[in-house]
RNA sequence: GCACCGUUCGUCUAGAGGUUAGGACACCGCUCUUUCACAGCGGUAACACGGGUUCGAGUCCCGUACGGUGUACCA
């Protein structure tokens, strides 16, 4: 039974990188019929921000990311929230202090950076000196019981075997050698008594039964410490997968300064959670077939962890606009009115009913990007008030006679049923302008512009029929006055 | 600095020894259209470099370069 999880810091809002990892442990949980799990790794007090945990579990949702156990549905495994899951990890620490695999240490933090300013002026990588700082092996077993007697602040260190490699199978990467020596003694339990990432980590997987762990690749250099971790308590390891990390322009880690990264930000934008998804599934992954567009059913069938790539992806956002016009293109326009009409009638705009709205929709959403756009980009369709026309348009079209004469006999013998008929509708307006000694050409765009004071590139036949013949008509006359 | 990971068009990618190196986004052009968009057609554009292995290397091996991540009592 393949069980996963997703494990963020409720440190603020979702990442669209975290977004992805979790996709990718959902897709794979759900491929193999597995169970996905969220778990919130909280054990940095200083970082915990309020309301956090809601507002991941949120993005999550609206993404379609769903979870089988979790805080917010609970499970045989919980509690899935790591600060409550406090005396736990001090239990496994002290059991590993007991083994020999870990040792208590007595370094203030300033006796610590003092050790890393010495190690770097000699030209040695930064790593704890256990031969040579305030711990259990140099100040003896009697010392060290007499401090921690007398309540000395302290934290358990991990005893780093000095001598052997640590290897490990990545399911993206293939085998990765780390020398031990490498390997800093890394602190366990912090001297709050709270555990750091690394030992909760282990424990947690372990005890909820966690098979595979797949995470972002800036966990790959602390993976050796976890690995030599499942060895100290005699546990079997999961299997670890190290997805690639989506990258700025500039090929950095993705961050805001180049752009949304939040969620949040996308949701706030107007993107579909499908096309998000969707996006965000191919950067980094594909299913070497020759299409872009699938819905998550598809993503799930298809998931695997071969196809998922070693490099960095960086995050094309105008390729993400594609795939959101795609999908705006391809929903049903009846489906997205409802998600419209707010917007609408923030914007003061009046319509008949949702099937308007609807019409207005499948007659726009080819010339924009998001949904939303089309209240702005159709405006003229909803309320009464036009935005003015420029001057020098104003006056071009006013001083010209025969479109004015055009427009008169247009609007003479424009009705309902004229506009119900595109073949008509079409005759009446070239009958309009031949008899007025105008082209086609010369008629059509400067009349669509006189009724919707814009250049607005529409279609004129649709354009005319939701606008209707009274209103149209109106419009005209406004015009002509 | 050290460790690890990586490197196919500008970007996302296909490619598992023999390909005219394919697709998508973006860009440019043409067609359609009163116009814009959509659509269709076409174009520019890539195997980081150097050595091997092999009859043959984008594909395998080794270096080099470049880049990224990590190097916390953060995750």
């Amino acid at each position: 039974m393949v069980r996963v999880r997703f494990a963020p810091s409720p440190t603020g809002f979702l990442h669209i990188g975290s977004l992805r990892t979790a996709l990718y442990n959902f897709l794979y949980a759900r491929h193999h019929g597995g169970v996905c799990i969220l778990r919130i790794e909280d054990t940095d007090r200083t970082r915990f921000v309020e309301g956090a945990i809601e507002e991941q579990i949120a993005s999550l949702a609206w993404a379609g990311v769903t979870f089988d156990e979790g805080p917010h549905v609970g499970g045989n495994y919980g509690p899935y929230i790591q600060s409550e899951r406090f005396d736990l990890y001090r239990q496994y620490g002290m059991q590993l202090v007991e083994s020999g695999h870990a040792y208590y240490a007595f370094d203030t933090s300033e006796e610590l950076d003092a050790m890393r300013v010495r190690q770097q002026a000699a030209g040695i990588a930064p790593k704890y000196d256990r031969s040579s700082m305030r711990n259990q092996y140099t100040l003896g077993e009697q010392e060290t019981q007499r401090l921690l007697d007398e309540g000395a602040a302290h934290v358990i260190r991990l005893k780093v075997p000095l001598t052997s490699d640590v290897r490990f199978h990545d399911e993206i990467r293939g085998d990765v050698i780390v020398n031990g020596r490498e390997i800093d003694d890394q602190i366990l339990l912090k001297s709050d008594g709270f555990p750091t990432y690394h030992l909760a980590n282990v424990v947690d997987d372990h005890l909820m039964e966690i098979t595979h762990v797949i995470r972002a690749e800036e966990w790959l250099p602390s993976t050796p410490k976890h690995v030599l971790l499942y060895e100290a308590f005699g546990w079997k390891a999961p299997t670890f997968a190290h997805v690639p990390l989506m990258l700025n322009p500039d090929r950095t880690k993705m961050s805001k300064r180049h752009g949304d990264v939040m969620v949040r930000d996308f949701a706030g934008k107007g993107y579909f959670p499908d096309a998000l998804v969707n996006f965000v599934a191919m950067c980094g992954w594909n299913p070497a077939e020759d299409r872009e567009i699938y819905a998550m059913h598809e993503l799930i069938d298809r998931f695997t962890l071969d196809r998922v790539h070693k490099a960095g992806a960086v995050f094309d956002y105008k390729k993400l606009e594609w795939m959101n016009a795609e999908y705006l293109r391809a929903k049903a326009p009846a489906d997205l009115a409802a998600d419209l009409m707010p917007t609408l009638e923030q914007a003061g705009y009046t319509y008949r009913d949702s099937a308007f709205v609807a019409s207005v929709i499948a007659l726009l959403r080819e010339r924009v990007t998001f949904l939303q756009d089309i209240a702005t980009f159709g405006d003229y369709l909803f309320g009464d008030t036009l935005a003015p026309l420029d001057e020098a348009t104003e006056a071009q079209l006013r001083d010209d006679a025969a479109l004015r004469a055009a427009l008169a006999a247009f609007r003479d013998g424009l009705t309902d049923a004229v506009l119900a008929d595109a073949d008509a509708f079409k005759a009446h307006a070239k009958a309009s302008a031949e008899a007025a000694g105008l082209a086609m050409g010369k008629f059509m765009k400067p009349m669509r512009i006189v009724v919707t004071h814009r250049d607005v590139g529409a279609d004129l036949h649709p354009t005319l029929q939701l606008l209707g013949s009274s209103r149209c008509i109106a419009r005209i006359d406004a015009f002509l006055s």
